[in-house]
DNA sequence: AGAGGCCGTCCGATAATACCGGAACCTTTT
DNA sequence: AAAAGGTTCCGGTATTATCGGACGGCCTCT
């Protein structure tokens, strides 16, 4: 579980970071508690992290600094993926009125890399840079069918299928029943798999190989996401979306 | 110069992850060679970083991840200001046709924590997190202006008053004749300080206290920025923006 | 106002481990 | 084919991260 690292340290300081980000700030002892390290330990830890200006403190809680802003962006700028697809992101929101996404894998996991919000989009929990277990989203799901088989379940080995809501995917065959399903299909949906009340539709965006790179969808509340606008009409615009996409990618 | 900190080993980390933005980019012996650490050392950090998620290898380079988004997020969101005057930003973008930037001050430096493009506007180096010398934009000069003398004595004993372009102001007391004169009037000028050919006006978004928190500006080429539109109506345009920004800010 | 508790910071000894040289390995070049 | 340049692996050693303990500040409760 606790896999071994050449560096120690480093992965403690990172740790700590990734405590102060999930409890949005703490003060020494409460990371010291969920670290379990002593205070002395994560103190040494937390006044590098300021002194090299990646913390602050503020009456004396140590809160993420803006230094992972520069970090994060260049990290996204990179990807042309994101570049391009934006605008058609936007669109897409504009169009359909509710939220519009593009998610990419990374290191097994599904990373929103930008989410765009239509007027009648209802207030979510996603935000860039969130990580989620593949398939627990439409988004996760497209991305996956579009891949080799064994590179999916190097995947799942190294994940698992973590339960998110009742109605998440738990079994590695019906995943994978699942998932031939959105290949021939060529989208994907996702109903209430991870947020209750919540629809999804994805369609992938990939290269020459016909390997997915990326995933873009279009999710709301189950409410207005049903009959012909959540079987054909909103598919048949997500793909066009992923096709431009796509077709921009192999001109650039 | 190379200030000691109780966890070395982070320390490298995060100088390493500081090269690979640099570069965008890199291999372990060019990472070493800008480090001056032997490459095994270098491999090390880099391997930890990578497993724990902060790097990705693609075809033996490394690169920062996505992981790093999160983070930024964060940061930025939990500023009040952000949230509040970003909406503000976008309409000052669109009303100028230029850009409109948002910039606070952290660990004694300029962090530019939003950018809106209006739709004249010209390719820039600016984005979001990145990290200036207070005294090289306007948007920092508002804010040394509405902060104590001895704060902003601290900021320069700390970062110098490093020379960016022939127009940059390098010496001290002149620096706070230049700071005087933008408390009076209530807002600053960058004339080519820090980009050839650009201008720049700044207002400050200050507390009760009547100390800066944040600053909102408008920068655009020479050209553009003459006259009485860059001596009033700009200045003005903008003071009202931040003055709304300060009155949202009292009342949430 | 005083006492008690909690939390953050500092210090120093020691055991752990980051560091680095060197060697093996892989890939590309000539 | 072999050399060059890069990356990865390995293990000894000296550095240094770690952690217990002590100090001091701050708030709370009596």
């Amino acid at each position: 579980m606790s896999s071994t690292v050449p560096v120690k340290a480093t992965k403690i300081s990172l740790e700590i970071v990734e405590v102060l980000r999930e409890r949005n700030g703490a003060g020494v002892s409460e990371v010291a508690a969920h670290v379990d390290k002593p205070t002395s330990t994560v103190h040494d830890h937390l006044r590098t992290l300021t002194q090299e200006g990646y913390l602050v403190k503020e009456d004396g809680e140590y809160y993420i600094s803006t230094r992972f802003l520069q970090l994060g962006d260049q990290a996204r700028s990179r990807k042309k993926v994101f570049e391009i697809a934006r605008p058609e992101i936007v669109e897409l929101a504009e169009e359909t009125g509710e939220h519009a996404n593009l998610m990419i894998e990374e290191h097994g996991l599904g990373v929103f890399l930008y989410k765009a919000r239509g007027i009648d989009a209802v207030q979510l929990d996603t935000h860039a840079g969130m990580r989620v277990p593949l398939q627990t989203t439409a988004l996760g799901k497209t991305i996956m069918a579009f891949r080799p088989r064994d590179e999916v379940e190097a995947i799942l080995d190294r994940h698992g299928l973590p339960k998110v809501t009742e109605s998440t995917i738990a079994d590695r065959d019906e995943l994978f029943d699942v998932l031939d399903r959105v290949a021939e299909r060529g989208y994907a949906y996702d109903d209430e798999e991870r947020v209750k009340g919540m629809r999804c539709v994805a369609a992938p965006i990939t290269d020459e190989t016909d390997r997915a790179i990326a995933a873009v969808s279009v999710s709301g509340p189950k409410s207005r996401m049903q009959s012909d606008r959540f079987t054909d009409e909103i598919p048949e615009r997500i793909r066009r979306c992923a096709n431009v996409v796509e077709v921009n990618l192999t001109y650039s």
